[in-house]
DNA sequence: ACAGATTTGCAACTAAGTTGCAAATCTTTT
DNA sequence: AAAAGATTTGCAACTTAGTTGCAAATCTGT
């Protein structure tokens, strides 16, 4: 993936490009902290890593929460359009709805062009829902 | 308005609710900052204003830019979904789009309950599309 | 193994938002 | 109008995500 994308393939790309393959999930650096364990990087080093993935298409910014970015691996999103995300707001677990389609948009003004659409939803997931009454 | 949410009416709290429903767009602290002038305000004061005005129901989180929330009044939205915001990519500006319909989300799992429905949209606006060639 | 290009890690910084607490302000009662 | 009780304000200090500059380390192609 790193050479197809001529990057420079050196330790923390490639541990950072495992990880969240491994986690399939959005992670955002703290997350990503833990799943690398003893392999150690600098958080600057993350950042660089993780935005020279955003150049090179290889991740997505999914979504921002508590001020942190979380970002995933492109390959289930379109151009366009990534999958919706819910996030519980009682528990604040955050999900990948693919599978879900939304229809993008329509009725804009002339002039506007669309890079991208964008869904996320709030409320509760399935557990916490239970819990509740 | 604070007297009908029965909140006490202090002078942070009506110049802040005066100046946004003259902007009528989505503003972040600092933007407030600006059109209170001379009328100056501890941030913490800003904030926590803020944050009663939303459990009062009269503004909305509307969305994160910069690792900032932007803040708008309640009174175009619907309970369970905002009006749809543009940002674009160039300039930086955010762009209501009052008045575009989406339609709420389908085929989720059982067991999840929605609270809220956003759509965000990037690009190019207007102006910054017409000059780009 | 070398040279040139790129990336890493450190330290210092920026900026949004939060917390505790005493002083100030607001509302209601007298 | 003044007092009492409840709420809000502003300050200082803090937390945390993310950024910047730069020298040292690593990577690539030769
Ligand atoms: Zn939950
Ligand atoms: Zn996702
Ligand atoms: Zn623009
Ligand atoms: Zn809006």
């Amino acid at each position: 993936m790193l050479k197809g994308a001529k990057l420079y393939c050196t330790e923390p790309r490639v541990s950072i490009l495992q990880a969240m393959i491994k986690a399939d999930r959005p992670l955002a650096r703290n997350q990503m902290v833990k799943l690398l364990g003893k392999n150690h990087f600098d958080k600057v080093t993350i950042y660089r890593t993780l935005e020279c993935f955003l150049d090179a298409g290889l991740v997505h910014k999914a979504f921002l929460q508590k001020r942190a970015w979380f970002f995933e691996l492109a390959h289930h999103c379109s151009k366009i359009q990534c999958h919706p995300h819910f996030t519980c707001t009682k528990c604040g677990s955050t999900e990948c709805l693919i599978g879900v389609s939304v229809p993008m948009i329509k009725g804009l003004k002339k002039g506007i062009v669309i890079y991208r659409q964008q869904t996320r939803l709030e409320g509760l997931c399935q557990k916490c829902n239970s819990v509740t009454n």
